[in-house]
DNA sequence: CGAATTATTGAGGTACGTCAACAACTGTGG
DNA sequence: CCACAGTTGTTGACGTACCTCAATAATTCG
């Protein structure tokens, strides 16, 4: 295998936006800080349910990599209009590739754990390790064809392809082809989601009732969602909803 | 200097979308083949308005460098609706980071000449120079930038904004900074902006009409806009628009 | 200069937003 | 285990920003 970066995006779907599974995380290595490859701090860093991690405009000091929960990045507008520009999981990375301060902030959907890496470790490692640069070359690549993916959703898709496109994404992260009745978790609040898929939380609900009337999904306890109908679901995400059944 | 990306999205703002500045351009090397740094072709490909470039779909074989003219990137759905998400100029590099084939299309909005680098040839410079890797995921973590961005334009601006958002983007490819009265040129067309915006171009075209009506721009021949007021786009762009003037 | 394309403007429709009431959770203490 | 308060989610009624369709005006280019 050449170091192309075809690699990368062939590579497993939708890895997670502003995030880089590149470095090795620490929960596989054994000697915390021993070998090259466990470059991460020891101790996690916790946080509990909304909690802010970072904010637009801190001084960018240091690499993070979630270990458990769920984070939610977001860039806010001065009057409160708000844009979650991802959703992070076990794995990925978060605060890199950033000038000297943050442009988005971080904050906590669930309670997590993370462990960090300071900027100038990082540096360091990516200084001595250029096979390391490839690997986040190829993740970073792969995000920024998800965030295009995000732009289409949000600039031409309307409400229930839009939620469809979500309930699919996160689907995936889990299998690559999921199947019909598949569960799924959803641990952000509807707010979340609306502001992720650049709704209101009236419509994003008003969404899932339409899906659930249509038996493409259904709502479990415990803000599980199960998808009934996986291939109606990406027909709807592309568009096909009404075609064909007109009149 | 350390290697840290920090440098990379310190440096010069928003250098386009989907695009790598990090290879030298042919234009400013001399012998076209022969040092390390000038792996492009030599012959020029020309593409008249509006020629396809790639489709989606496509095989990626090689990576192109804009030499002259503007180029636009899209993504489409199966029913036409497009979204544009980027637009490419002189400089920027076209094709690169996606798997086997191109997950969008590029198109030429006005006449295009680019040169072009097969892909083993790419992945043999990447193999070699790991600097060159370095300068690539530096200008792709940037790219992630704007299009998170982009992302907060498509989910939460209106339409004034996004317009507003649009041309001190497109001024800021030029001057960082941009002037009162400075003028920019458009050579693409109202439904592109749209296409890129998230609208439609109707409501691209009663954009521009507020933003003249209110003296923050002016249409001049041959497709250039002045900008008058660029603080007041500023503000628009960010929100600012109707605050304190209400009732 | 004239045909074709592109942009503007108007009138009316609609998907989504807003505001508000209510219902269903979630978690805590009795 | 249940009561209950606080939160989150759903549904309804209505408003509006943007879309659609259509006519006209301004460009562009042969």
């Amino acid at each position: 295998m050449t170091p192309s970066l075809a690699t990368a995006s062939a590579a497993p779907r939708q890895p997670s936006l502003a995030v880089f599974n590149a470095l090795p995380a620490p929960s596989a290595s054994r000697a915390a800080s021993a070998g090259p490859f466990a470059p991460w701090a020891d101790e996690a860093s916790a946080y509990s349910r909304d909690q802010v991690i970072f904010s637009e405009g801190d001084t960018a000091s240091s690499v993070r990599i979630i270990t458990s929960g769920m984070v939610r990045i977001l860039r806010m507008m001065a009057d409160g209009r708000r844009q979650i520009v991802g959703f992070l999981q076990p794995g990925d990375m978060l605060g890199l590739a950033m000038g000297g301060t943050y442009l988005y902030s971080a904050e906590a959907v669930t309670p997590v754990t993370l462990r960090r890496l300071s900027r100038t470790q990082f540096d360091t490692l990516l200084e001595r390790d250029p096979e390391l640069r490839l690997r986040l070359l190829a993740a970073t690549a792969t995000e920024l064809q998800v965030a295009q993916e995000q732009m289409l959703l949000l600039g031409r898709k309307t409400a229930p392809e839009r939620l469809a496109s979500f309930l699919l994404r996160q689907a995936r992260r889990v299998t690559p082809e999921p199947e019909d009745h598949c569960r799924i978790s959803l641990p952000m609040t509807r707010t979340d989601i609306a502001d992720f898929l650049g709704l209101t939380m009236e419509t994003v609900s008003r969404a899932f009732t339409k899906l659930k009337t249509t038996h493409l999904v259904r709502l479990l306890p415990d803000q599980m969602v199960e998808l009934v109908d996986v291939e109606a679901l990406i027909d709807l995400s592309e568009g096909g909803g009404q075609s064909g059944l007109i009149q």
